[in-house]
DNA sequence: TGCACTTTGGCAACAGCGTTGCGAAAGTGG
DNA sequence: CCACTTTCGCAACGCTGTTGCCAAAGTGCA
């Protein structure tokens, strides 16, 4: 049961909790479906139990069946699979010169698709009116009702409890700025707001990264990391985990910007600069292993448009540091899947009991 | 809800879990007792809910009234208090050479100690033998139905799921002990076995370090931590989380023991053998302020034997580099608390849904 | 072809959870 | 003395998952 919050869990709370259990069951089985007995089992909640959930489900449209099974030497079961467009969410990923916008439905697969150059610089209105009309156009045309709201990743820092910005690196206007509540006054529909690191690696969680916990790291024109346990992201009390880029690995190295000496980021892109990606990759691969050893972790994923132009010396540098490292077996990939995805997913995501925390 | 498992909940799952919300705040009220409505309030349960739990609390033996309050212009409203010895563990800590045994209360409190010299080399018979009889000793007297079990933390590492040890580090004999299910079956008592950093952890984090996520960094004959994110001890799925003291700080540095370079534990340690305890306080500083920094955390503690014979320039030497690199405030302090008695809550906090995880 | 058997899943009755409505207990204050 | 407030228990209730039972729909053997 949650530790959150007052924590006093009733009847309802109850009910939402195994609704949302079978929901993810469901999701995770795809259009092939899963039968009522499977979800039984996998849910440890008794078959009735489960008959009644999916009843509900049904009448309120976001299950369907799918159809029967071959039999075991007895009545075949009948399949259930999720009605994907039942639920739906706008992912905004509000980047530092480009704005992209997708619509998702309940299975995480990406309905529409926009895309448009953005200047963060180009004051609060215009930015805010690009993203309101972003958002309106993917959703026009669907059931209201299904809409669940918005997601939008940005840069951060910024606080994702209320939703409003801090100080956006190069962009010190938008500081304290309620992100959250104007995009929700004109949109009238929930929006969540997180960083949009944070947001890919809610993406990757739950779209199947195949690990319970996993690093994100995002190289592009700074260094970030996503980080999930047990299947969550974990963001901190004030949004500020996953703060890799300045990661000290050189004590006594050059100066960074952020005022301390021989952080990743800067040790990292100075060696993109000068084209020694492979010196880049085994730094990279330096704070990777730190990670891994010291958060216990499953999975490396990379990610980011720096990585993305050369992603085979990035991978294989990062593995042999890793590898070299850790007593385990941790793999070491390109990451799947976008930011705009992963932020639809801060509003998909509770659907399936995987909260904001 | 739990993620933890299959997850299903049922009605019994719900009674437990509110029940062990009014426990955990009849603990944190001490002596002087709380009220069924402030439990009501604080829970966000209904005061009918709370007089229904506390009843059967009452009934059972946990909880007994603790006086009146002062009216406030109506009945006045009768306090609750925990009976402590309704509920006891012991916690042992197996260091290299020492045994410390304690007898914990559900308040915390230790009502029995016991103190031996003890060598990890010694062979397992001998070793267990002493866990054995000092868990023995401690618990006699006291009625068996109380005693909920015996923790016991180890330096590891380890699997805290099936409390199986591993390489523990100079005593390779103990690799694949299964040491939860031979003191169970010696005790007749459940046992649950963790890494001494997390024991720690967890105590501290139960017996209120006042945050809600804070780093426990034991300074000894190596370097570990113990992470503590929302109230429960981050573990991993390996209980490998808190490999703290092979942090690499310096990439072309000292080569390590483990093969590494420039790791904090070789710097550290290092500079603690020449006597330049500032440089010893400024590294350890550095990885504090990277963790702090990466995993957004409130609170820094320091233990182990090398702190404690000079915890002013430890203290000192992290506070600055934190408090340097970080945007918040971050304190830093002494560890109030021992390894053994954070061993006894890896029975009690379940009593209080602080899960071991 | 028929019948026993297995497996799936719904219906109805049930126990137990927190909730609601109401009233008793025990103070304060005019 | 009495109106009022606050605390808290009793009883009825709605809703949860559970249990017992049975119908539906296949397989497989005689």
């Amino acid at each position: 049961m949650p530790r959150a919050g007052a924590g006093g869990a009733n009847l309802l709370a109850l009910r939402s909790h195994n609704t949302a259990l079978v929901l993810d069951l469901l999701r995770t089985a795809g259009a092939a479906g899963i039968s009522r007995l499977e979800l039984a089992e996998r849910t440890g909640l008794t078959p009735q139990a489960v008959s009644k959930i999916t009843a509900r489900l049904r009448a309120d449209g976001f299950v369907a069946e799918a159809g029967r099974r071959a039999s075991t030497g007895g009545k075949p079961a009948t399949a259930l699979r999720l009605v994907p467009e039942a639920g739906l969410a706008v992912g905004l990923h509000l980047d530092r010169d480009e704005l992209r916008a997708v619509l998702v439905d309940l299975t995480g697969a990406v309905r529409a698709e926009h895309r448009a150059p953005l200047d963060l610089g180009a004051g609060q209105d215009a930015v805010v009116e690009e993203a309101v009309r972003a958002a309106r156009t993917l959703s026009d045309g669907w059931a209201p009702e299904a809409v669940l709201g918005v997601g939008a990743a940005v840069p951060g820092p910024l606080d994702h409890r209320s939703g409003v910005l801090h100080r956006v690196t190069g962009f010190p206007e938008w500081d304290g700025f309620p992100l959250r509540d104007v995009l929700a006054r004109r949109l009238r529909l929930p929006v969540v707001v997180d960083k949009d690191t944070n947001a890919a690696a809610l993406g990757l969680a739950v779209t199947g990264s195949g690990a319970e916990s996993f690093a994100y790291l995002h190289l592009g024109t700074g260094l970030g990391a996503g980080l999930v346990f047990g299947g969550s992201v974990h963001r901190g009390a004030r949004t500020g985990a996953g703060e890799f880029g300045h990661q000290v690995v050189q004590m006594d190295g050059p100066p960074c910007g952020c005022g301390g000496r021989g952080c990743i980021e800067a040790l990292c892109l100075a060696a993109v600069e000068r084209g020694d990606l492979e010196g880049a990759a085994r730094t990279l691969g330096v704070g990777a292993a730190n990670l891994v050893a010291l958060l216990d972790i499953d999975l490396v994923l990379l990610g980011g448009r720096t990585v993305a132009r050369a992603p085979e010396p990035f991978v294989r540098g990062v593995r042999e540091v890793v590898g070299a490292r850790a007593s385990w077996d941790v793999p070491v990939r390109i990451a799947a899947g976008g930011v705009a995805e992963g932020a639809a997913q801060l509003l998909l995501a509770p659907v399936f009991g995987r909260g904001v925390g």
